[in-house]
DNA sequence: GCAACTCCTTTCATCATTCAAGTAAATCAA
DNA sequence: TTGATTTACTTGAATGATGAAAGGAGTTGC
């Protein structure tokens, strides 16, 4: 992990579908030898995959919520289930020190839906709600 | 946005580096007419780019941090100005309603820089700090 | 000085992409 | 019904990227 290769990572965050030769030249090096580090990279584990930054509002996902999880119980099993149960609404959910258990980012297409889902959740937890009305990515 | 675009979108959050000859295979197009697609969605703004996932342990930044902002005055400009400072550890500024004005997410390499970003803080705003011990994404 | 290693370049065969041309089906207006 | 238009796709050929093999240059340790 050298200069050079931050500056791989720099290049692929912005757009990871750039070819090896294009990257190349960014970082001044032959398609061939790029594509060598990049490939050490993942070997590494530094470098954990190739995605997408999609826009969910376009794709009928327009309401953005944190919710604060205090569990009830000390047996959590149940919560996670029904995470897995609802993991189409579920991007993370972050063990976290502080306040709550756990902080939950979740995406829904409507009102309707975050409520069913908070129905749900309040059968396993407390919880506090949060919506995000504007994200500002670095 | 019809079926086949979703099972485009799936595809690419999986693998976004994968050719559209193997893309086409998996939705039984050609890669001339899975391009066409992956070139719509594009322009419609469905997708907004190409990154990579990468392990911040790795690159040395194992402290995340969930930072929930209670602004004093009415002004946030100062905060804001503050995290375009600081940008090297921001990775979300949400604003968001219900506990606080923003829920702010940040990776560091150590305590230290941990504390000193926290000092610098709370020259504009009051804020409530919430480690990240485990992330489970979906 | 020599062997082993790392990191890079060059070359070439293979594979993917892109452009142009053409087909087939659906929509629409007369 | 007919013909024009549009949309979504395929095919084929030229261009460009990738990946494997061979080799060069610099570094390290003995």
């Amino acid at each position: 992990m050298d200069a050079t290769d931050r500056r791989i990572i720099e290049a692929l965050q912005q757009n990871s579908r750039m070819t090896m030769k294009e990257l190349g030249e960014v970082i001044h090096l032959t398609g061939q030898a790029t594509a060598t580090r990049v490939k050490k990279l993942e070997d590494l584990g530094v470098i954990e995959g190739y995605t997408i930054r999609i826009n969910e509002e376009r794709i009928g996902l327009p309401i953005h919520a944190m919710i604060t999880i205090y569990t009830t119980s000390t047996f959590h099993d149940p919560y996670l289930l029904f995470l897995k149960e609802h993991r189409q609404f579920v991007r993370h959910n972050y063990k976290v020190s502080g306040d709550g258990c756990y902080l939950l980012e979740c995406r829904f297409p409507t009102n309707q839906e975050l409520n069913a889902f908070l129905d749900g959740l309040s059968k396993y937890v407390n919880y506090k709600l949060s919506l995000v009305i504007h994200q500002n990515t670095q």
